[in-house]
DNA sequence: AGCACGCCGACT
DNA sequence: GTCGGCGTGCTC
């Protein structure tokens, strides 16, 4: 045979490999399987991943290309790596290729190999020996050090909740289990590697220093998407070569190749985050257990507010639960809740621009101690609309359904989901009356009553709009830390995270509207919200003669059963009681779903598609719902509809996706449509 | 998805 | 006369 045939999976909608001749001279080596090929494809020339090579083709000869080149200077992708892309892209119903490529770095993409060449020659003098002996680690309460051993001490595939509080010392055990897996392993020839899943970017580079801090002699590396192309290359290889024994990543990070994987940590599990909400809809934390059950290695899903679906597992002891019920800082209590009631008007609740008096009077305190205080408020911008007190004209997104909001210190109304942008009006455009009203509240205009009413305090808000420029969050954040700040104002930015030492008192300013919400997960997204903002006071141990830490939730619903359980730091209850909801209802996890959506220039067309869709495929046990136009029906000039589909039976569920989708592409509709399995936002 | 080709409207 | 709108067709 003077040739085979190569069958490359590539970056591309279309549902199948592609075929390629190449030419094997006299004593030229097989291309293998896992390795990267550059391609011709129609008019362009493209990377490819081989995942087959063969002697014949079904292609009739003058549709076959020659392969260009393959990438020799790298170890061939894993059998088990493209078995992971396989999985993820059958179960999200998605081309393999979509899934194995976009995770490559750029350059390892790219035509010209000089920047590969380079990095796998630098990687390669790099020593790779490592002095894993880590740096004497703080002593662990005995829960911890119990939650650490069982992780460490595992064999095979072992899911385990960690379910601990905030500040109940979740990270300490992460890095002594990992200190034993990497002690395990490095007299052997079998280095370990542990994989650290975070939430988001900014979350990374506080672990990064208290993980190298640690371990000053052991490789690691991160993966997010912050990072430049040579870095991301530099660190991708490290982790694909085995190097990189610490890997700490965002979400794309599950998606990395990883040869001597030995444990997964997914901290803040509940975190919406990991779920990817574009593209390729993928769930990191569900694709890191089925990778740990694929390679038999244990996991640690840990939260102080698990997802009903993880809950629901440790529950059924599918999961193990490790629980830590004490703060580890020795003496630090759990902040007091209180909830301040708007509904009841008492003389003394008199509102300063949304802020109660029970409030101001709190921050005056912290104000007068020397401590530091956050007022969270989920809503960025100075107002969320602004209408006309004589019309009732209000500041509508022309192209969007969705209002557009003001930003006073741009001078502009700014729709949140298209990008539009317009000064504001000196006058109403419909009356003419010049008295427009901003309406509600948003994070600059707290900002700028907070600091009529305290006028020598140091105010900082942490927001999108604030931390736009690359790094400003990270300045932002240090400047709290440094005492810079007195009162600090953030949306959901800065409930994750951050440990603010001085801090005493959380402020929540406006979160009832979750608890109306028709998407029956608000309530449960809600809950960890306010947790996990409360966690960001209190940390320290009770000072001496001071009162404990405190969060005030300024609510009109004070005798919600959520913020009872709120008081009380009660997720157990709480959580068992949606589990036995969603249960009543037929929700998730007792159902899994699918969510068909469908674009078009009217919402008919796309209504009409989804009609069609229900009637194009039996659907014997499948639930399919009524095609209902989105909450957001218009974006962009575009209408949104989507249909439901539900299945008891999660495998009866993906064979009826597999003919479903196959069906709806023969249908060569030309209206946009999309998939999306275990959808979150419905 | 890209990227081409192809056929109709408003501009230097 | 051309620049450019997006329909539709193809990619081993």
């Amino acid at each position: 045979m003077d040739h085979c045939i190569l069958k490359v999976a590539l970056d591309t909608p279309l549902d199948f490999c592609f075929d390629y001749v190449w030419p094997l001279a006299a004593d030229a080596a097989r291309p293998l399987i896992g390795q990267l090929v550059l391609v011709p494809f129609g008019r362009r020339e493209v990377m490819g991943l081989i995942v087959a090579v063969h002697d014949t083709t079904d292609v009739p000869l003058e549709k076959l290309k020659q392969a260009i080149a393959v990438r020799t200077q790298l170890a061939p992708l894993s059998a088990e790596w493209i078995a992971l892309c396989a999985f993820a892209a059958d179960y999200y119903q998605r081309p393999l290729g979509e899934v194995a490529i976009p995770g490559l770095p750029k350059n390892l993409r790219a035509l010209k190999t000089t920047s590969l060449d380079k990095a796998v020659k630098k990687l390669g003098k790099a020593d790779a020996v490592h002095d894993a002996t880590p740096i004497s680690m703080p002593q662990l309460n005995p829960a911890q050090q119990a939650a650490a051993d069982a992780i460490a001490g595992a064999t095979g595939f072992a899911p385990t909740l960690l379910y601990g509080v905030t500040g109940s010392g979740k990270t300490e055990v992460y890095l002594q289990a990992a200190a034993q897996i990497l002690a395990h392993s490095i007299d052997e020839h079998n280095p370990a590697q542990i994989l650290i899943l975070v939430p988001e970017i900014n979350l990374t580079p506080q672990l990064e220093a208290n993980v190298r801090a640690r371990f000053p002699g052991v490789a690691l590396a991160t993966l997010h998407s912050g990072l430049a192309e040579g870095e991301r290359m530099m660190h991708w290889l490290s982790a694909h070569l085995g190097q990189a024994r610490i890997i700490l990543g965002t979400r794309l990070a599950i998606l990395s190749s990883l040869p001597h994987l030995k444990l997964i940590i997914v901290d803040e599990e509940h975190d919406p985050s990991y779920k990817q909400q574009e593209g390729l809809r993928y769930s990191a934390r569900d694709l890191a257990v089925w990778r740990a059950h694929q390679l038999s290695i244990p996991i640690v899903l840990g939260s102080a507010t698990p997802s009903l679906e993880t809950w629901h597992h440790a529950q059924s002891g599918r999961y193990r639960k490790l629980e830590l019920r004490e703060r580890a800082v020795k003496d630090a209590v759990l902040p007091k809740v209180g909830l301040i009631d708007l509904e009841r008007k008492a003389p003394r609740e008199q509102m300063v621009e949304g802020i109660s008096a029970t409030l101001i009077a709190a921050l005056r305190l912290r104000m007068e101690r020397g401590e530091q205080s956050l007022l969270f408020l989920n809503r960025r911008g100075y107002a969320p609309v602004i209408a006309c007190d004589s019309c009732g004209w209000v500041s509508n997104c022309t192209r969007c359904s969705a209002f557009l909001v003001l930003h006073k210190l741009d001078k502009r109304l700014r729709c949140h989901h298209c990008g539009y942008e317009q000064r504001i009006p000196r006058s109403c455009p419909d009356c003419g009356n010049v008295d427009i009203q901003p309406l509600g509240r948003g994070t600059q205009r707290v900002e700028e009553n907070l600091q009529a009413i305290f006028p020598e305090a140091r105010i900082l808000r942490i927001d999108a709009d604030s931390t736009r420029r690359k790094g400003s969050a990270q300045e932002a954040f240090d400047s709290v830390h440094r005492g810079e700040v007195d009162i600090l104002i953030g949306t959901q930015m800065v409930a994750k995270g951050h440990d603010f030492q001085n801090l005493t008192l959380v402020g929540v300013l406006n979160p009832d509207t979750a608890l109306f919400s028709h998407d029956y997960r608000a309530s449960e997204r809600l809950f960890a919200q306010l947790m996990q903002v409360a966690g960001r006071a209190g940390r320290v141990a009770q000072k001496e003669g001071g009162s404990a830490s405190e969060v005030l939730i300024q609510t009109r619903y004070p005798q919600h059963p959520l913020y009872s359980a709120v008081r009380k730091h009660d997720y157990d209850t709480f959580a068992s009681e949606l589990l036995e909801e969603r249960q009543q209802a037929c929700f998730p996890p007792f159902m899994y779903q699918a969510l068909l959506r469908a674009e078009a220039k009217e919402l008919k067309i796309a209504l009409d598609f989804l009609h069609q869709a229900i009637d194009c495929v039996e659907h014997d046990g499948i639930t399919m719902n009524d095609p209902i136009p989105m909450t957001m029906t218009r974006v962009a000039n575009i209408d949104r509809a989507q249909l439901l589909v539900e299945c008891s039976s999660r495998p009866a569920l993906q064979a009826f996706l597999k003919v479903w989708i196959t069906t709806l592409r023969e249908m060569k509709s030309r209206v946009r449509w999309s998939l999306e399995v275990d959808p979150v936002d419905i």
